[in-house]
DNA sequence: ACTTTTTCTTGATTTCAATCAACAAACAGA
DNA sequence: TCTGTTTGTTGATTGAAATCAAGAAAAAGT
């Protein structure tokens, strides 16, 4: 949340930031054609999105945790495009947005932080194209590892152990790679001794490398 | 823009689509890392947007025309993150961002409508991940041309008949290809007569035939 | 604790697109 | 008009990841 807000403006976004939910691994958040209604900020656990096509292939759009916003895709049609499942048992806050709409005409640092938000995932998912358009399998997989650790890292975790909550399938999927390249890679950057991995406890070994690998000099 | 709108309203909006700016094949809307003041809608010409890793790859994330919004995602740092460059002459509107959020708390259906933009932007590239993350060559070319022609038709335009306004190095870039590539999946389309390819001239012989290989039954 | 299911690993082989290479065609500039 | 440059096509070969396949290890359910 933005700061310089008076105390009258945060009991009113307090307003706005409505029940909490909590959920199980393995439920929706929301699906694909739901109405939309809600953003939700993720308080804890960690979530996947992912669309599927007509002829059925999936792809994962994102993994989301603590702190950051999911629904954004279904402003436009008011409908959401995308599936959006808790990988792990966590809290969400559903935030109505009409009521964010209200609320954002009045205090000025939120409507901008709606705008920042939305365009950090049109940045976001730049990136995403970039490294699905141009970077091979490792590149990709060490750009992930990374981009995890740097956000665990950020909200207090260590930035060299993570434990992974999704499956090498979900991996690949988001890195438009076969669930079975992931493992292949894994193991290969563990005989590197780049990493260290058992099953989803993935220790990195030497960040440094990885860096070299994603921007290779 | 939105309907609905009194008179008013309409002379207000029409103050923050600010100067008109002409621009040649060749030249830059913005380029990473300048500031970032406007959004641009775009009246007439065929633009790209692309980024740069820090290594040197280019990807190119989207091909805008008239009617399309480029420039949001400078917002969330105030400076661009990508180039958006003419493929064509052009012109432009500028609208100071900042006025765009001024007039945004007094005008809902303004409000409303800058969300729906980025939402739709959002929804866009979720598209594009899924079409670089699971999609083969031929899949991803008929997609592009079936997209490309569905906007032109939306213009206007011939449904069949388009002129590609970029070369096949970049169509590869965007749809995470070679241009020999591009160039040989050309080729092929024409062989099995679904296009009539002529240099950028591409006229569309069968489009059931382009959707079948997007969405293969 | 035991069984079933899911997830993960590794090997052998195939396939699709990249790369390397040569040339043709179109376009831009003098 | 001529010339150089950019853009596009096609062929031969290589290479990276997909596919097919088998089995091992965890996790979940009874």
């Amino acid at each position: 949340m933005p700061i310089g807000l008076t105390s009258d403006e945060l009991d009113r976004i307090d307003e706005v930031i409505g029940a909490r939910r909590k959920i199980k691994r393995g439920e929706t958040v929301f699906h694909n054609g739901e109405k939309f209604t809600n953003l939700y900020a993720i308080r804890t656990g960690f979530f996947k999105t992912c669309i599927t096509s007509e002829d059925g292939r999936d792809q994962v759009t994102g993994f989301q945790m603590a702190g950051e916003i999911i629904g954004l895709d279904g402003i436009v049609h008011d409908h959401h495009t995308c599936d959006a499942v808790a990988l792990e048992d966590g809290e969400l806050c559903a935030m109505p947005f009409s009521q964010i709409e209200d609320l954002s005409r009045e205090v000025n640092a939120l409507q901008h932080h709606v705008h920042k938000i939305m365009s950090r995932e049109i940045v976001r998912e730049h990136g995403v194209m970039l490294l699905l358009g141009s970077m091979r399998a490792e590149e990709r997989l060490a750009a992930f590892l990374l981009n995890l650790a740097q956000r665990l890292h950020a909200r207090g975790f260590s930035q060299s152990e993570l434990v992974l909550r999704m499956t090498r399938e979900e991996i690949g999927s988001f890195l438009g790679l076969k669930l079975e390249t992931i493992s292949r890679t894994f193991s290969k950057f563990a005989d590197d001794g780049i990493v260290d991995v058992k099953q989803r406890h993935v220790h990195i070994l030497n960040t440094d490398a990885l860096k070299d690998i994603v921007n290779p000099k």
